[in-house]
DNA sequence: AAGTGGTCTAGACCACACC
DNA sequence: GTGTGGTCTAGACCACTTC
């Protein structure tokens, strides 16, 4: 890593081999093989069987963001969290949704519409789909008391998870919802899981204005 | 992972030791350490020397969220890049600035204006000061050539970073710059860096509605 | 074919956190 | 004190990729 600072060991530059920066750092073959590992895993070098190890050209900087359960995150932010599941129905998977998530045409879904609070104050609005032939038993849980986003969590671990994050502008509806100006411009997410092959939650969180997502490298 | 997604260990157990899953699978506790290691890294558990290992309680994911230089962000979306810097001047940091950053009064910054365009569409708008006492260097490169954001990645490779992710209206010379209604809701990345202590760059990115920000677990 | 990284083993000692 | 994970060693074999 000092190497790669110093420009020592420059962008695209061939480093040694494991065995020979063994020999010079008088350590085991497996030590620096981690050590190298580790830099691979932080974007710092690019490895190749048989080509050997590079300085890697683009650094592409790996942030990672935590993805905390809505009540952590308002907790964190010196808030009391409360929520109320504002509706709740059954559906069938539209067109859509079929084609993107791989959903029969059959399979029972459970919509929620839920506005999560800070202080009675609205943080977030969400729009959630539950794919309910694989997690049956959210049906017997009491959603009011312990909101989906945190069940799911609890009791469904993920294999696969797509995150984006976009900016929109208030629809009526979400600016009534969020007690924000028409046309504000609001943080959203959207959220798919899966556990293999099967969809098992898709959310759109639509955050009120001002938050903001914080990340360190 | 799977006596974790199959709930067999469920969030708050605690697992066996190293050594009793070493003899379980039949293989080498150095083998185990790495599985277990890597499944803390990914937030599936918790480890604590003593204590022994649990399943996380709160599985907050972490999301690896990639951050490109912006030209690889919009030829990765099959567009032409180009960039005009828009201006450029020599600044003193502002008391906020020095505040925030640690930056002495007297250090000279380097203030930049650069608008980001893909197939001559604007993409992005940028401001940005560089720290001229930690990057002088920075002076020498021709900054209309390459941009200041990919020149600062391919030498200064080493950094701490934080990034804060928001959502805003247009602001009337934002709308001009990127071609879009005032109070259109932009994307919003800040960024900063640092050099151990020394902060090398800050920026402020929006970018043209639209745009979305991918990453996957 | 050959050289590189990828992974594993068996054993050892260490450091921390809890008792 | 004591048990846990954290790290290292020396050696081995394997798999991929380039030659």
């Amino acid at each position: 890593m000092r190497r790669i600072s110093d420009r020592h060991w420059r962008p695209g530059d061939l480093i040694p081999g494991e065995v020979e920066l063994a020999e010079e750092f008088g350590c085991a073959r497996a030590t620096v093989n981690r050590a190298l590992r580790e830099l691979a895993d932080i974007g710092l070098l690019d490895r190749k069987r048989k080509a050997g190890t590079r300085v890697a050209l683009n650094p592409v900087r790996k942030a990672t963001v935590e993805i905390p359960v809505i009540r952590q995150d308002v907790e964190a932010r010196g808030k009391d969290y409360s929520f109320d599941v504002l509706d709740r129905k059954d559906l069938a998977p539209s067109a859509i949704l079929q084609q993107h998530y791989g959903l029969a045409a059959s399979t029972p879904l459970l919509g929620l519409w839920t506005l999560h609070r800070a202080d009675t104050y609205p943080f977030a609005y969400e729009e959630r789909w539950i794919n309910l032939a694989v997690v049956p038993e959210i049906l017997d849980a009491d959603l009011e008391l312990l909101s989906a986003n945190e069940w799911l969590v609890r009791n469904m671990p993920l294999s696969r998870g797509e995150f984006t994050f976009s900016a929109g502008n208030a629809t009526a509806a979400e600016s009534e919802l969020l007690n924000c100006p028409e046309d504000a411009a609001l943080f959203i997410v959207n959220r798919s899981t899966w556990m293999v092959d099967d969809a098992i939650t898709a959310v759109r969180l639509v955050y009120a204005p001002g938050f903001s997502m914080k990340t360190v490298v």
